[in-house]
DNA sequence: GACCACATACCAACCGGTTGGTATGTATTT
DNA sequence: AAATACATACCAACCGGTTGGTATGTGGTC
C-alpha cells in the first residue's frame, strides 16, 4: 500500500497547527505545503480547493479530539456528576504550552468563515456540538441520579460549557497566556457544583 | 475647514461592520475603501498600514461600545447587584439582527491576529479588559454590600462574564443564530445569582 | 488685504509580490 | 496498462502599499 495517504495526513496535521496559530484566512496553501513538506500539486490532488481542506481539517479535528477525550481519565468515575466535574478539571489541566497547542480549531475557524463558507461552518458546528453531546449525556445522567428538576436542559448546560471554553480561549489570546482561561473554567466548575447542590471545595491550584 | 476627518470616520465605520462579518484577514483595504466610499489614497493618508487601521478600529470600537453601554438603562439601579444582573439582561436583549450586528469586534480580531500583530492584540485586550473593569466595579460593590467573602475575585468574575459572552458569540456563529448565545447568558446570570445567594427567578422568555 | 509658504485631505494610476488554482509530466503501485 | 500519487512549471487575479499630483485651507509677512 506504499504509505497510503501520507501527503494527505501531513497536510491535515500541518493545517491543525497553522490554522490555530494564524487563523484560516491568513494560512495560505503555500504555507500548508511548506509546513507539510509537500508540493502544491500534492495539495490539489488531495483537496479540490482551500475550502475543501478547511472542511477536511475540521473533520480531522473532530476525530483527533474525539479519541483524545475518549482516552482521558475522567471517564473512570462511576458517578456521572464526577465525570462532568472531572471533565472540567481535565480541560483546565491541559491548558499549557503555546496558545496554538491548547486552543480549539473549530472555534477559531468558525469565527472567521461563518459568513463566507457555510460548508466549513457546518463542519465546525458538528465538531463543537458533537463534543458537547458527549458531555450532555453525562449531565443528563447526573440530573437523573441527583433528582435535579430545573428550568435548564442538559443540552443547554453542555453547550454552555463549550461557550465558556471558547470564550476562555479568546481571553487567553487577548492576554497572551492561559491563566485567565483557567480562572474561567474554575468559575464554570463552581457553577456546575452549585447547580447540583454540591458543597464548594477550595479552588485547586494549577501545577 | 473642508469636512474635517470625514474619510477617516467613514473608514472606521466601515471597518467595524466588515471586520465583524468577514474577519480581519479576509477584509481587504480595497473592501474597506469601497464600503467607505473613499479611495486607497485616502486610506493610506489616514492610516500608515492595514495593521494601523486595525489598531484604530479596535480603539474606535472601545469608544463606540463605551458610550453605548454608558447610556444603557441598567445603571439606574441603586443596588449594585441589580446593576450586574441588569447588565446581563441587557446583553441578552441586544442579541438581535445579523451576527455582525451584535458580535464583538475585539473578540473577533484578537482570535485571528494574536500571533501576527501584537499591537492589534493589545488594543483588543484593552477594549475587552476596559469593558470588564466597568462590571468589576459593580461586582466589587455588590460583594461589599452583600458581605460576600469568596475564593474568587470581582475581577475574575468580571472577566468570566466577558469569556461567556465571547464564547456565546462563537456558538452563535457556528449555529447561525443568537438563540444559544441567549441560553448561555441565562446560565451566566443564574450563576451570578447563585454566587450572591439570590432566589432563582424563572427564566425570562426572549421577545 | 495681497502675497507667500506650507500643511492637510484626498485622488487615479501604478507596482512588485502573493494568492488560489491549473496544466502537464512522471514515478510507483496494482 | 491503467490508475494513483505525487512533482514542476506556470498563470491571471488580487494583495498591500507607493507614486505623483490636485484642491483647499491656514498662518505669517509686508
Amino acid at each position: 500500500m506504499a504509505r497510503n495517504g501520507t501527503a494527505r495526513e501531513k497536510i491535515l496535521g500541518a493545517a491543525l497547527g497553522l490554522i490555530r496559530s494564524k487563523g484560516y484566512s491568513a494560512t495560505t496553501v503555500d504555507d500548508l505545503c511548506a509546513a507539510a513538506g509537500v508540493t502544491k500539486g500534492a495539495f490539489f490532488h488531495h483537496f479540490d480547493s482551500k475550502d475543501a481542506l478547511g472542511v477536511a481539517a475540521a473533520n480531522h479535528w473532530s476525530a483527533v479530539t474525539g479519541s483524545f477525550f475518549e482516552a482521558a481519565p475522567y471517564h473512570r468515575h462511576s458517578d456521572p456528576l464526577e465525570r462532568v466535574l472531572g471533565y472540567l478539571d481535565f480541560r483546565r489541566d491541559i491548558l499549557s504550552g503555546s496558545l496554538a497547542e491548547f486552543t480549539c480549531l473549530a472555534g477559531t475557524m468558525v469565527q472567521e468563515i461563518h459568513q463566507s463558507s457555510p460548508a466549513i461552518a457546518a463542519a465546525c458546528d458538528a465538531s463543537i456540538s458533537g463534543h458537547a453531546d458527549k458531555i450532555e449525556a453525562d449531565i443528563a445522567e447526573a440530573m437523573a441520579l441527583h433528582g435535579i428538576e430545573a428550568d435548564w436542559t442538559a443540552q443547554s448546560l453542555a453547550l454552555h460549557t463549550q461557550a465558556v471554553l471558547q470564550g476562555a480561549f479568546i481571553l487567553a489570546k487577548a492576554k497572551g497566556g492561559p491563566d485567565i482561561a483557567a480562572d474561567s473554567i474554575d468559575h464554570l466548575k463552581r457553577y456546575v457544583g452549585l447547580l447540583f447542590g454540591r458543597p464548594q471545595t477550595a479552588k485547586r491550584k494549577r501545577s
